[in-house]
DNA sequence: CTCACTATTGTGGATATCCGCAAACGGCCA
DNA sequence: TGGCCGTTTGCGGATATCCACAATAGTGAG
């Protein structure tokens, strides 16, 4: 899996100043003159980190951000902008981005802020992944199954659980049984730790 | 519990309008007129949120709010500023300051955001007062029942636990109920959940 | 209609957990 | 030295959990 660095700018001599700077230190890139050509182009699975102009004709970079993030992309936003504006900059930073950068830009601090956002890209990732694995394995479970581990989880017993659903309790015991197989787990313990890692929002 | 804000700036003109300004909406202010001032007085137990001006005579707001932070002092944090610097904004949201507004600032934009900040603070207080009952509850666990609830969340068979150590499984028993009564839990699911609120960090 | 899946229940036994009653040993404090 | 605490262990019983074997029933797909 290797980490790219979308580079979204309508200026040509700033995106192949970025890209020279960042190929020159190793980092990939793939640049786009509009917002529209990268959403159209690469709307899918994207790993590494975003570029954004500010200030771009059409889609500015602000609107493409948002429109990023209402389409579940995650990807960490560097933005550039050429003009010094604190409020658009606090704005962008509330709302997620990762970083918001002046033009003209310190080469050497642009590339350790995109490394940075890599980085972040990596463990943003990792979490993705073990909460995905998670709900999907939510996902195999029945409507039954669902009801009776919500009372696991509740700390109650299989003849409680019987009797708040109305039924035996050997039933109780089979349906704990699958839960516990399609989760993958053996004990009520580790199944409240896996449903743990959907609560975190792992900080940093 | 009164949230309180707590306004440092070293031009009493501005303390003094921003105190009018937040007192004629409601709001509690504290004034001081240095950082130092701030830290001597009110080091303890604070509940709102900070308005601290960047620059300023002997320690600036960026120091002071570096200062907190290392003094375990949470207060969320709004810096104001005269002159609009945009690293300097990106730096601070990024070190976990709450916003940083432009002087001159809009009243009810600035009352908005005092408003949010106590908010998130009211937020903070009630994660960190729960993290607090688990951890003293954890302090009350002697070493031996250390050992064995570490055994326990790793789902382990009290069999196991007993082999581990090297001592009777009535004796891993003994801990095990002990455990369960200083961390006023009735099973290995709801203790999991509750040292579960120890690892989350409670985003937004 | 048959197959797969889900939900349901029973029997019976092997394990595990939970607990009261009892007790022994070492360390620390008054 | 006696009491308090922590750690240890045993016995025995009441509950609970885990599971294999076995069976009935409804539902939707092919």
């Amino acid at each position: 899996m290797n980490s790219i660095a979308y580079i979204i700018d309508d200026d040509s001599a700033v995106r192949d100043a970025l890209q020279w700077l960042l190929q020159s230190r190793g980092v990939q890139c793939q640049a786009w003159d509009s917002a529209d050509a990268f959403l159209a182009s690469a709307t899918n699975e994207l790993f590494g980190c975003c570029l954004l102009d500010v200030r771009m004709p059409g889609m500015s970079g602000v609107e493409l951000f948002d429109r990023m993030r209402s389409i579940q992309c995650q990807l960490p936003v560097i933005f550039l902008t050429g003009h010094g504006d604190v409020p658009m900059a606090v704005k962008a930073l509330k709302d997620g981005a990762f970083d918001f950068v002046e033009k003209p830009y310190d080469d050497n601090a642009l590339v350790d802020k995109v490394l940075a956002a890599f980085a972040h890209d990596e463990r943003r990732i990792a979490r993705a992944e073990s909460v995905n694995l998670v709900r999907q394995q939510l996902a195999q479970l029945t409507q039954r199954e669902h009801e009776v581990m919500q009372r696991i989880l509740a700390g109650k017993l299989n003849k409680v659980i019987a009797d708040e659903l109305g039924i035996a309790m050997r039933t109780v015991e089979v349906h704990r049984s699958h839960i516990f197989e399609k989760m993958q787990v053996r004990s009520a313990v580790e199944l409240s730790q896996r449903l743990a890692t959907l609560g975190d929002t792992g900080a940093t």
